[in-house]
DNA sequence: TCATTGATTTGCT
DNA sequence: GCAAATCAATGAT
């Protein structure tokens, strides 16, 4: 067996997620996603921005899509974990990870490490850039061509505050953002909210 | 088939 | 800070 093919020069440390990551509470896989990286495109030459704000959208949650069970939309989320699941809001799309059936994190923010690649600030933003669509939804959100790795970790203070843009579940402490990060979407001033790490 | 809603973004005041 | 854009998903009729 030959060795695995590193998709990054230099970055030795990069590896694939394993399943069972994402099988633990969901807020536990937003905050881990945190300083992980997205990668998308030829292994030669891929596009990648490392994960900067998440949320978790959780059982018992009115601000769930998956509040009310199944639907063709949502349908993903009730599969194994790991896959994306990718909706359209407005004109946008948003992009999520599954993890527990019914239950996903959504990827707010990201900043670009590839040359040329800006803040990723906003979930919209941060789907259009790694070509995230409906087209997507379903796929593997650790083997397939856009797709979540490990990165090598620098240790960053997390911080937790509420989840934004929601009218229900709104004061939920569920959303999560690597501390002082200029690509965290909407920032708040200071205090706005707590570092836990 | 119809009406309502929204896990956003942008632009204007 | 606030409203409009803009449309698919959803639930009601």
């Amino acid at each position: 067996m030959r060795p695995r093919q590193d998709p990054l020069s230099g970055t030795g440390t990069l590896r694939p997620i394993p399943s069972a990551f994402f099988d633990r509470p969901t807020a536990t896989v937003a905050r881990a996603l945190l300083g992980q990286w997205i990668v998308a495109g030829p292994r030669g030459a891929p596009r990648i921005a490392r994960l900067v704000e998440t949320e978790a959208y959780v059982a018992r949650d009115r601000a769930n899509h998956a509040f009310r069970g199944p639907t063709p939309r949502n349908r993903t989320m009730f599969g194994p974990p790991g896959r994306w699941y990718v909706y359209r809001i407005h004109q946008v799309h948003c992009a999520n990870v599954v993890t527990r059936p019914g239950e996903a994190v959504l990827l707010r923010a990201a900043e670009g490490i590839s040359p040329g690649l800006g803040p990723l600030n906003g979930p919209g933003r941060l789907a259009r850039a790694f070509g995230l669509t409906r087209e997507e939804d379903g796929r593997s959100a650790t083997r397939a061509a856009v797709r979540l790795v490990l990165a090598p970790p620098p240790p960053e203070r997390v911080v937790v505050g509420p989840r934004i843009g929601i009218r229900h579940g709104a004061r939920r402490r569920l959303r999560y953002a690597l501390h002082g990060v200029a690509a965290v979407s909407r920032p708040r001033p200071p205090g706005w909210a707590r570092v836990v790490t």
